[in-house]
DNA sequence: CTGAAAGCGCTAACAA
DNA sequence: TTGTTAGCGCTTTCAG
């Protein structure tokens, strides 16, 4: 309903006097235009201001070099690093690669308004499986990032949270540490719960026992890592190492033992997940497990736009593997 | 280049035994359609799980209810209150309006490709004024949020960051303090700049003299709010009170404190900016300036949703008020 | 209430 | 190297 009129290719056309194809054809750098035209459209398309129709373009074209991005939009999702991070990835990728990029947060009810995409890229399926399946069936090219799908057919790359969690146990129970405590992510999300997934199956195989209290089920954000950390420093048998599921948690985790009057690590270890250099500019450098969620982004937007432009066809299932980091905030148990 | 033939509306006519008109009626809702047709298309539409194609329905009808969303893309964008809360409000206004939003990051140095959105909302121009000439120059329907734009003739909505900074100075010099600090923002965004402005402001009339170590220039991360407060407690002549310009950076400022074993407010006073819910679950309640960041978005998506309707005509120019919010961070100097 | 037909602005054969 | 022409999939008159 805008009403005023826009310049078309034909308005270039008559002003270069060329024809429309040709005008296309500079607009598109095909080789095949004598130089003198060359200059006169561009002169023309400058003079007025000319930019092309993407609609048309890309009816005409059925080609479609616009991708889209889309996340769950759970609450909090913009203070965590892996949206900064995928986004980066993403956005990195994308301009190497030269595509268009369009971001679309949605908490999976309404359906995706995903047509004029040439493919797209879910970072996380959480509530939004069916957006999935419907773009399936319009056969646009998918990839699902940082989720390991079994139901649904589709390529994926993921981390292994499982391998994940099971590093930080590992190495809390190569210290020394026996009580152990743990501050969950989102257990809804995949990588929530297969981070701690792997951090009880590396607690069951030192046969180290959790009792409950020393679960705190989190959510990533720092409010629910603040009570964890205060229940869990309030407590007669207090944990001697926390595993904190994200690197934002830990600090928080970090900063209550600051107002409580506890050490780090000298009274308490504290291991985050991420790698998020936040964390370097605490009080203290944080022992983590990093992933490469970065280059997972960067990887995933490459696989997809070879599925766009017919390189690849077979689906892909890739997990990356995380690694421990360590600084300060761990050391063996007091005696 | 995808190879994959979608469906068209010709194979829902054909299926369903109506002409394509039929079909369009029925998908754009149009009241002029006998209840079986109705029936008949919505299941051929079902049973082909056909969805028309934006691209080929924008070409056709000229218009075009997909707005844009272009943020700066300044580090730690994506750590700021300001990006949610512009988010959240865009989000939830288009939600209402039905309008599809797009989400486009930008350092400033790309062109927009931006001629298939029927509207574009600036959030914070920075680095980009050549962009909003260039959609201004398309005739593509604009709005600048949370800036005073002067240089160009564009519609904005602002927050009246100069009497924010101002009511942050005010309230600290009535409770009686002298020596008063702050940590700036990113001083290249014009929020940041005029929050510092009108808080130098409200100090200069109550000939409160500054020297320069007690101006911090921060960047509204928390890494360059520890470095401050670092060295704001470290000084001989240590402020009373601190005005850290964003809730996050005051929450840093808060944690730095304990850290050191300095007690909030009895040895210090801290005002933040923001109004950050975040800032609800720390040790203590923090004192701040709200400003309607969530309004003003929502706002903004109204009044462009009117210019491409043709509902509204002429250059909007809006201030929104910020307003204090007393909580427990503040009080009078020690004796 | 319905359908035929004329484009929307552009690209892609096909000729020239 | 260039222009002519036929669509891409849809909306929108305009008759019926």
């Amino acid at each position: 309903m805008s009403t005023t009129k826009r310049i078309s290719i034909k308005d270039v056309a008559r002003r270069a006097k060329v024809s429309i194809t040709t005008v296309s054809r500079v607009i598109n750098k095909l080789p095949t235009v004598n130089k003198r035209n060359v200059a006169r459209v561009e002169q023309a398309v400058a003079e007025l201001k000319y930019r092309p129709n993407v609609s048309a373009q890309r009816l005409a074209s059925g080609s479609n070099n616009t991708i889209g991005l889309v996340m769950p939009g759970y609450p909090g999702i913009f203070h965590s690093f892996f949206a900064i991070e995928i986004i980066r990835g993403v956005g990195h990728a994308c301009e190497s690669l030269k595509l268009d990029m369009v971001f679309h947060i949605t908490d999976g009810t309404n359906p995706l308004n995903t047509n004029f995409l040439g493919g797209i890229l879910f970072a996380d399926i959480i509530e939004n499986r069916k957006q999935v399946q419907e773009a399936l069936e319009q056969h646009i090219p998918c990839l699902v990032i940082n989720n390991v799908v079994q139901d649904v057919d589709v390529s994926y790359i993921a981390i292994n949270n499982i391998k994940g969690g099971k590093i930080a146990a590992d190495y809390l129970v190569g210290l020394g540490h026996k009580r152990i405590a743990t501050i969950t992510g989102n257990l809804k999300t995949q990588g929530g719960f297969d981070r701690f997934d792997g951090f009880m199956r590396g607690l069951d195989e030192a046969k180290i026992e959790t009792p409950k209290e020393y679960v705190y089920r989190g959510d990533y954000s720092r409010r629910s890592s603040r009570q964890a950390a205060e229940f869990f420093f309030s407590m007669k048998d207090r944990p001697t190492a926390i595993f904190a599921q994200s690197d934002d948690m830990a600090l928080e985790v970090i900063a209550v033992a600051f107002e409580m009057g506890l050490r780090i690590p000298e009274d308490v270890s504290i291991i985050g997940f991420d790698d998020n250099p936040q964390a370097l500019y605490g009080p203290i450098g944080l022992t983590t497990v990093r992933q490469p969620i970065f280059e997972m982004a960067e990887k995933g937007v490459r696989i997809l736009h070879e599925f766009i432009n017919g390189l690849r066809e077979e689906k892909v299932q890739i997990a990356m593997d995380p690694e421990l980091v360590v600084r300060d905030s761990c050391m063996p148990p007091a005696a």
